[in-house]
DNA sequence: GACTAATACGAACGATCGTGCTTTTATTGA
DNA sequence: TCAATAAAAGCACGATCGTTCGTATTAGTC
């Protein structure tokens, strides 16, 4: 009972990097067998099919997520500082390893893919925005941002200043992309102050 | 000499339409035939390689997007209003059909796979922030724009904001995501003037 | 209308896909 | 320590993958 906890875990550590690089769609069981030096039949009896891989795999990953990145920033103080430590995190998770954003690849593919996975990410990055709009709340209860400003506004702005990061850093690899960012960000905390 | 060119482009069309929805690595070369009504290996000899098939998709959508939004934008008055029908016609681009936009799918899926196709979606996309930082620059010259600005500054918080509007759109499908997009690119401007 | 080249097709290749079944090997609790 | 049980491997399946080849059908040229 306990050993396959244990190489479930680690089947889906090395299975959350290989999907950062190429995706939930692209992760194939042979392949990830090999990576984790499993029989093809040994791994797959873990999940039953690939579709409760791919969703063990989100799950994984929102773990990870949470650990690394939600759950830190919510213990730094309320308001403009807690909005800084956000991205720093945000860039830490998404810039680790060789790989992207399970998330951010995973929602371009997915997009139009229907079923179960699809739902759990829309789910997911619904989760993600609506915490965005949480912290600008905050910020607005320290009296960092105005009280007449649009929470789910800047969690869009916010986001959005991510998801060109993730592709100016991962397929330009523009050097000077972090600066850009901090100062994007500058501007887009004055616009609510 | 006329036949083949004709059907090698109805095959792009619904190839294009297909990496729309799937991604230029979800198409599958047997799908493609189904879809197009041909036998697997007529199709494929348009193409001698599925990476070829790729590469060929991509100047498809590159050739439709000139047409669809570049040359029709660059001939509309410097400025703001170029600017704002820039947004119009990306957003008409890449809300046509049930797909997204081709780029914008194939950035996150080809980011980490070394090849041609990653070569070719790397240097549209460095094409298109450097449209986007010209665009900028012509604002300036107009007078629309300060003259102190960063162009390639504005390019990255411009596209940030399209990435957002993509995912909203076909993700979450955020039903008041175009009027968000509209108050983001009010203030964008806001902040350049 | 015949000849030639372009175009499409059918069949098959080896490889890999996801997924079952059966057997062997480890792990566990008494 | 030993039986009970869990975990992993082995093997095979039908389907599909990208690709090749030989053949048939079409098209354009004289």
């Amino acid at each position: 009972m306990k050993k396959g906890a244990e190489t479930k875990f680690h089947i889906l550590e090395v299975a959350t990097d290989m999907a950062s690089r190429l995706g939930l769609e692209g992760i194939s069981i042979g392949a990830l067998s090999k990576a984790t030096h499993m029989s093809k039949s040994g791994l797959f009896a873990h999940f039953q099919s690939k579709e409760n891989l791919q969703l063990a795999i989100l799950e994984h990953a929102i773990g990870i997520f949470a650990e690394k990145v939600a759950i830190p920033t919510l213990k730094t103080t309320a308001g403009i500082p807690r909005i800084k430590t956000l991205l720093e995190k945000w860039i830490a998770w998404s810039t680790q390893s060789t790989g992207g954003c399970v998330f951010v690849i995973a929602s371009a593919d997915f997009s139009d893919r229907p079923g179960k996975v699809r739902d759990r990410i829309r789910a997911q990055q619904q989760d993600w925005v609506d915490a965005l709009a949480r912290v600008a709340q905050s910020a607005i209860r320290v009296g960092d941002f105005r009280d007449d400003i649009d929470c789910r506004q800047f969690a869009f702005e916010f986001y959005s200043l991510l998801l060109g990061f993730h592709l100016y850093y991962k397929l330009l690899q523009s050097p000077d992309i972090e600066e850009r960012q901090k100062e994007a960000l500058e501007r887009l905390i004055a616009n609510y102050r």
